[in-house]
DNA sequence: CGGCGCGGCGCG
DNA sequence: AAAGCGCGCCGCGCCG
């Protein structure tokens, strides 16, 4: 019988056997079992089952996609992988517990080794250690880490989502997005034309008509050097081919160009290929990759799940007698920088529902158009264009919120490490970079040297300026997912005639996540839970702003609705 | 032939 | 051809 008192459970590796390692809230072992392979899926969930533990292992999927297909599902895990990659860079751990000499720790995804070891056997990757003493190991001298950080709680709480966002990974794979394949034919027809000759009929019909403006039928328009010498031969002088060039020009070949280009962008990158890929039994199943990118968003790994063109919106349809609850935050990021810079005035603005339209209202700048650009030039680094002019009445209108996002950029600038509010710390600059810096300053620098050093400079404070907000605003969106989670969960199941199969053992029967892009998230949920998945996605924002936030006055509007498809109205 | 950098463009 | 952050994927064209 297990010790009532456990608090977290160790898996890994011993031999052929899996070894799971009970320790109590100090991190004294309890017990240790030894559990065949074949049985662990089974005992993991019977733990489970019989009382929540938070499950600790060396790297989320490999532990986890077994337990969803036997469907089922756990509460809270410690993603060793993943923590350590925190503690290792977070500017508020000393390393008296040697974490940053664990170098074993640092490898790349082992999920990702394990898919690509079974075609690509000359390059395994590495990947993070998967025994159990060294499980155990790694876990004390996260612990010992945490424990001795004057951030410890913070960080705590970083680790906690971010492990949750890695469960929540592996569930939006098992799930999976509910996806009309004759839908997203039904789109492709209508914008590509039929299929036929070598291109759908659309497609060449536009290329036929550029290469005739052009007077040159066999112009080639998908190699960008050929292009624009083409371009230039029939007197359309631009330095690049890219539509934002083109579009400035007047010129006949303007329009049916673009037009080509945007066709065959769809066709290539979303076409009958990419259906044909990723799209199986009615689901999109894409991999999601948490804290892919060093802001601590997530990235994705085939599929593009995260670049699905909002043409194909409609192709996301839920099951039958089931419902999406679609939503996404409004204006997150400007939210975040209110709030964590403590600024009132910004944060007054946000009172409404459009803090665009709220900074109008206040008479800062004088449309919405002219507060969204500076805004986002505030906390990109715009230094020119319309961005850029409309800064400064930003700074006398929130100059903490600017000051926030300027002190950040001067650290970058000097070569320092930023952190977002959890304690997420950015990367140092590279060897480099720092070598670049420091031979600017020689007595013998050219200008050319010192110049560049500069623009170096400027372009690494844009990426602090920018990773504060961005990071912190991941961490209210890991908050979100994790309190989410948890309130879907609790909401009962339905019966086997309103199942949704194709989701999976584990989600068939109850409202589950099916989608996540930075500030939005997808909810497949059957009919008769709507309205409660509805107010769970409402109380999750607001839990996440309280959890980061307390009782600052910021509060986080959704654009929400439920429908039975994806697309925007 | 595969690997890689680049231009271009989709998403936030 | 972006100005102004963060990504992934496509086709091309060069390289070894």
């Amino acid at each position: 019988m297990p010790a009532t008192d456990t608090a977290w459970i160790v898996l890994g590796r011993s031999g052929d056997d899996v070894v799971a390692v009970d320790l109590d809230g100090t991190g004294a072992e309890i017990e240790r079992l030894s559990i065949p392979r074949s049985e662990i899926v089974a005992w993991i969930r019977d733990r489970e089952r019989a009382a929540p533990v938070r499950w600790v292992w060396h790297d989320t999927p490999v532990w986890y996609d077994a337990v969803l297909d036997a469907g089922a599902t756990v509460e809270r895990a410690h993603d060793l992988r993943l923590a350590h990659a925190i503690l290792r860079d977070a500017a508020a751990v000393r390393d008296d517990a040697g974490l940053r000499t664990a170098t074993a720790w640092d490898a790349a995804a082992a999920a990702a080794a394990v898919d690509d070891a079974l075609f690509d056997l000359d390059a395994p990757e590495a990947s993070v250690p998967e025994g159990v003493d060294e499980a155990l190991a790694e876990f004390a001298r996260q612990r010992a880490a945490l424990a001795a950080s004057e951030r410890g709680g913070a960080l705590r709480l970083l680790i906690a989502a971010e492990s949750a966002g890695a469960l929540l990974a592996a569930e939006l794979r098992a799930a999976g997005l509910p996806w009309d394949a004759d839908v997203h034919d039904g789109i492709l027809r209508e914008m590509l034309g039929e299929r036929g000759g070598a291109l759908p009929a659309r497609i060449e019909e536009r290329a036929a008509e550029v290469r005739r403006i052009l007077g040159d039928p066999l112009a080639s328009l998908d190699s960008q050097p050929k292009l624009l010498r083409a371009l230039h031969r029939a007197g359309l002088l631009v330095e690049t081919t890219s539509r934002w060039e083109l579009r400035r020009h007047d010129h006949p070949v303007v329009e049916p160009l673009i037009d080509y280009k945007r066709l065959m962008r769809l066709y290539s990158a979303n076409g009958w290929a990419w259906l044909a890929e990723w799209v199986r039994d009615g689901r999109f199943r894409p991999v999601y990759v948490p804290a892919g990118v060093v802001t601590g968003r997530w990235a994705s790994s085939g599929g593009g799940a995260l670049q699905i063109p909002r043409q194909l919106r409609a192709a996301v349809r839920a099951d039958p007698s089931w419902r999406l609850i679609v939503a996404d935050v409004a204006q997150l990021e400007p939210r975040i920088l209110a709030a964590m810079a403590g600024d009132l005035a910004l944060a007054r603005a946000a009172a409404g529902r459009d803090l665009y339209e709220g900074i109008v209202a206040q008479g800062t700048l004088g449309s919405r158009a002219e507060a969204k650009v500076a805004l986002l030039g505030a906390m990109y680094g715009a230094t020119s264009g319309d961005g850029g002019r409309l800064v400064p009445r930003l700074r006398r209108a929130f100059p903490r919120a600017m000051a926030l996002v300027d002190d950040a950029a001067r650290v970058g600038e000097d070569g320092g490490v930023v952190s977002t509010l959890l304690g997420r710390t950015s990367p140092a600059p590279s060897g480099a970079w720092s070598r670049l810096q420091a031979d600017a300053t020689d007595v013998d620098a050219s200008d050319s040297d010192a110049s560049r050093a500069r623009r170096y400079a400027r372009d690494r404070g844009r990426f602090t300026r920018n990773f504060v907000v961005q990071g912190t605003a991941a961490e209210w969106a890991l908050a979100w997912l994790a309190d989410l989670r948890g309130r879907l969960a609790r909401l009962p199941e339905v019966g086997e005639a309103d199942a949704a199969p194709r989701s999976g053992p584990a989600f068939a029967r109850r409202p589950h996540v099916a989608f996540f892009l930075h500030d939005e998230i997808i909810v497949h949920t059957p009919s008769v839970h709507a309205e409660a998945a509805a107010d769970a996605v409402r109380e999750a924002a607001a839990s996440a702003g309280r959890l980061l936030f307390g009782d600052f006055p910021i509060d986080f509007p959704l654009d929400l609705k439920i429908a039975s498809s994806a697309e925007k109205s």
